[in-house]
RNA sequence: GGGGCUGUGGCGCAGUUGGGAGCGCGCGUGACUGGCAGUCACGAGGUCACGGGUUCAAAUCCCGUCAGCUCCA
């Protein structure tokens, strides 16, 4: 047996497959591409679905891969495993060879025995072989080929040697490659076998014979070409040949675990309970880096939901440790040097991980803090109370609302001697998901209408849109609310299809085109072009003149003013994609667009707001590369060498085969359908309008290009110049002329100020002349000077220290409206309400008020009556004071 | 896709039934002072996120928008 680092096993399984004919393919992105189904890609198998499938062809029969995989959340859920056992990960490496068609059963096993015993020696005797119940076929190989006795080939059921990709479609038994490591691993039981669960008879290597096609009906007819897929852990295989007990021990993971250990001063393999913890950290550092890298950022929906768990999970063991401060992003950088040999990517976000890492350690940190202080409130409340147990509803509304881990709370609490009500937490929990998911139910797609379905299998029309802008051709089919029709006439709205078609239909985030359709004696008009599917270009026509018939011959004319525009906003999104990606980073990616003539749209993925200096970047970026007047090259390509050539492709779109790829040279390249001006140069200006969010990780930029850009710009210049011009002074000016006039006004406020609280003493000593008395009580009744109410009550406030006890009513008249004021003395709240009193006051001038019994605001309508309503006063108060 | 929470001086926050915008730290000035957050006095600093509505009156109630936090799918 051949002692052989990670790397090295990696190293030698492509080499191994690469000389006998295998094609090396990089390990695709965790996150899939045109795989929406699918939460990460958790196999090596994830990127080669649809040529299983035979959707997509490629020009190998074989291909070997290393691939990166994620398994958390959704059906393959190990992260609560992770940790305490010596194979759950929740990133790993898978090794597979592939066979699309190629060889079958006979070859999987021969090429899977050959490497495991000769090119990594391992002993045959200690190999076993498990094999689906029915399948003699593979019996049969394993005694022909590895001449395995037949008590080391072990038939299993359907739940663990049957494999398919899903309900339908290719499916077929698999074989598993099991090696006995001896009575010394494992459960270590007499009677363990290689149906226990330990670890002594572990699993290897699966090879699956994809050789069915599994029908809705759940029949199985066979495969005219079966395909071999086959999935190997690197970490279990280097395990064995490094000859450790557990994943956690080998030299990919090991260095990790001692990074860890030191920080926190632990010692790996001194205590059982520290052991997870560091096992835990080591192996979310991966996934945490590794997901980071491929673009996933942390959020608090879908993918960017699972990494953040995954990396607050990790931090959460941190603190088990004693490691309170940010250590996660120190650890990337490890996790990079120990697979950048593999996966060269890492290297070039190395930085931009740690960021994002420490950024999300901080926030975490800070959610703890909060988290903390909210929980002790709790305790504290429920000690005064006297209650042992923490409601699960508090619980809840902690882990809910403010996202407090449940398992530290577990913790507080024990240390106080108190239990957690888990039952009602669950019963909260179940609540939300029930809600969630009833949520669910109703927001189904629009199908496409049946009869485009079926137009779609009779009739190929011939797109010309990219060369020409004018066809004459046949009417195949007219539409009209959803029925074929055979003639239509003037008046009419219909749908027209073509057999041959300079209209581009809507597609990409690109609008349809306009024009017109003419023969002799008919003219209509094309207001919109759809395509529901691809291939099936629909006319949207109003006919204004004549009659069109199926069958007819028509000139169909693309009106070129809006085209053109159109297209000045393609190129333009493409160029303000480029931009982004340069500025902000390889995370971009388009999450969403629209280009219509007089306008572009364009949705992406970034985690915060842009600044204003990022976005001026941008859109300098982008009018650099209009003035470079750079040629828009359009030409098509196979799929695989532009995507290898670093295309942006569209996340959740098929592809075919052959793919049209518009490059805008050393600056951007993309695959589209859409239509593009010759050169940059023709979008003139670029300008953008807005930035704004649209959903969490989702940013939205609405701008302009070309004779709108200038407008929109002329515009903003205008009112520039209006506004200047208000305050005498020029656009360049204006900013310093506003600031000045802020200041004046500022100075001016500050004046009134002072001016009103010297008409306050001023007025003191009048009113105090007009005390009156009634019942014995002093009473200020009086109209003052035009006042708000913060005025009105600092007046008040000055009689009332100088009366010493008594009670004040202070009205002022506004334009339209009258302010009220009144305070009661505390000597006399007990007697009246100035809360009552004032309103009663207040209603003679028609309107409302209210307050606190020793002091109260109200307003009116009605000017006229304000002396009716000082007079009113007197008697309220004589009639309250007889009441008390 | 569906919930919950938050937004108030530079920072951290309080603000009860709608009725006087506050606290701590920081900042400025002055005086005092051998100290571990020196002490005291005075002062500056606010679009109560934004926009509507209800009301005599909105930081407070209602609706919407934006931003952030958080849970579920």
């Amino acid at each position: 047996m051949k002692r052989l680092s990670g790397s090295d096993v990696r190293r030698s399984f492509l080499n191994y497959f690469h000389s006998r004919g295998h094609t090396i393919v990089p390990s695709s992105s965790l996150v899939p591409k045109a795989d929406p189904t699918l939460l990460f890609t958790n196999a090596g198998m994830v990127q080669f679905k649809d040529v299983f499938l035979g959707v997509e062809k490629r020009d190998y029969k074989r291909a070997v891969s290393s691939q990166k995989c994620v398994r958390a959340g959704g059906k393959h859920n190990d992260l609560e495993n992770v940790g305490r056992t010596a194979r759950h990960h929740t990133f790993f490496e898978m090794l597979g060879n592939f066979s699309f068609g190629d060889y079958f059963k006979e070859g999987a096993i021969e090429y899977g025995w050959e490497y495991l015993t000769v090119e990594l020696g391992l002993p045959p005797g200690k190999l076993w072989a498990t094999i689906y119940q029915d399948d003699d076929e593979a019996f049969q190989l394993w005694q022909k080929i590895a001449g395995l006795p037949g008590e080391r080939i072990v038939r299993m059921g359907e739940k663990d040697n049957f494999w398919a990709m899903g309900d339908t479609g290719p499916c077929g038994p698999c074989s598993e490659i099991v090696i006995d490591q001896g009575e010394g691993v494992g459960c270590g039981r007499k009677e363990c076998d290689i149906y226990c669960g330990c670890d002594r008879y572990l699993e290897l290597w699966n090879l699956v014979f994809m050789q069915f096609d599994r029908s809705p009906d759940g029949k199985l007819t066979p495969l005219p070409k079966p395909s071999i897929d086959t999935g190997a852990g690197l970490e279990r295989i280097s395990a064995v040949l490094q000859g450790v007990k557990s994943n956690f021990e080998i030299d990919l993971l090991r260095p990790l675990i001692a990074f860890v250990g030191e920080l926190s001063g632990n010692r790996y393999g001194e205590d059982a309970k520290t052991d997870v913890s560091l096992r835990v950290i080591a192996d979310h550092c991966r996934a945490t880096t590794i997901l980071l890298s491929d673009g996933v950022l942390p959020s608090n929906e879908g993918r960017g939901y699972v990494l953040r768990r995954i990396l607050r999970r990790g931090l959460r063991h941190g603190r088990l440790l004693g490691l309170e401060e940010p250590f996660m992003y120190r650890a990337t950088g490890l996790v990079v040097d120990l697979m950048k040999d593999a996966y060269p990517e890492l290297h070039e976000t190395r930085d931009y991980v740690a960021r994002l890492t420490l950024h999300e350690e901080e926030r975490f940190a800070h959610t703890i803090q909060a988290g903390l202080s909210l929980f002790e409130d709790l305790l504290e409340g429920l000690q005064a109370k006297g209650q042992a147990q923490i409601p699960g509803t508090e619980i809840f509304r902690l882990y809910d609302t403010y996202g407090f881990p449940l398992d530290l709370m577990q913790e507080l609490a024990a240390e106080q001697g108190l239990m957690l009500d888990e039952a009602g937490f669950a019963l909260e929990m179940e609540g939300q998901r029930a809600k969630a998911k009833a949520a669910w139910v109703g927001s189904g797609e629009v199908g496409v209408e049946s009869l485009y379905k079926e137009l779609a299998s009779q009739v190929h029309i011939r797109f010309l849109g990219y060369e020409t802008l004018e066809v004459e051709a046949p009417v195949l089919a007219l539409v009209k609310k959803g029925t074929l029709i055979e003639r239509a006439a003037q008046g009419e709205e219909v749908e027209v299809l073509l057999a041959e078609t300079p209209f581009y239909g809507e597609a990409g985030g690109q609008v349809g085109d306009r024009g017109t359709l003419s023969a002799a004696g008919f003219y209509a008009e094309v207001y919109d072009t759809k395509l529901p599917l691809s291939g099936l270009t629909v006319h949207r026509v109003r006919v204004k003149n004549g009659e069109i018939a199926k069958g007819q011959a028509v000139r169909a004319k693309v009106d070129p003013g809006h085209r053109q525009a159109t297209a000045l906003n393609h190129t333009a999104t493409h160029l303000l994609q480029a931009a982004l990606r340069q500025v902000l980073g390889d995370h971009i990616k388009q999450a969403g667009s629209l280009v219509a003539p007089d306008r572009l749209r364009f949705d992406f993925t970034h985690f915060s707001p842009m600044s204003d200096r990022e976005l001026e970047r941008v859109e300098d970026l982008v009018n650099e590369k209009v003035r470079q007047n750079l040629p828009v090259k359009v030409g098509m390509s196979a799929l695989e060498e532009a995507l290898n050539r670093g295309a942006m492709a569209l996340f959740g779109e098929r592809y075919g085969d052959v793919v049209r790829v518009v490059e805008i040279p050393e600056f951007s390249l993309e695959l589209c359908g859409g239509t593009h001006v010759q050169a940059t140069g023709d979008i003139g200006i670029f300008k953008v309008v807005t930035e704004g969010g649209v959903a969490a990780g989702v940013r939205r930029i609405e701008a302009l290009t070309g004779k709108a850009a200038y407008e929109y710009i002329r515009k903003e210049e205008e009112t520039l110049e209006e506004a200047a011009l208000l305050v005498k002074s020029r656009p360049a000016e204006l900013p310093e002329k506003l600031e000045r006039l802020l200041a004046t006004l500022r100075e001016r406020d500050k004046e009134i100020e002072r001016l009103q609280s010297r008409l306050v003493t001023g007025s003191l000593a009048r009113l105090l002349e007009g005390v009156q008395r009634v019942g014995g009580v002093q009473v200020v009744a009086a109209e003052v000077e035009a006042m708000e109410p913060k005025g009105l009550r600092e007046l008040a406030d000055a009689l009332k220290a100088r009366l010493g006890s008594g009670v004040i009513v202070l009205g002022s008249a506004g334009d339209s409206k009258v302010n009220w004021v009144a305070m009661v003395t505390p000597d006399l709240v007990s007697r009246l309400h100035a809360g009552r009193l004032v309103k009663e006051v207040a209603q003679v001038t028609g309107g409302s008020g209210g307050g606190r019994p020793d002091l109260a605001e109200a307003g009116g309508r009605d000017v006229n009556k304000l002396k009716e309503a000082l007079v009113a006063v007197i008697s309220i108060i004589r009639r309250e004071l007889e009441k008390g």
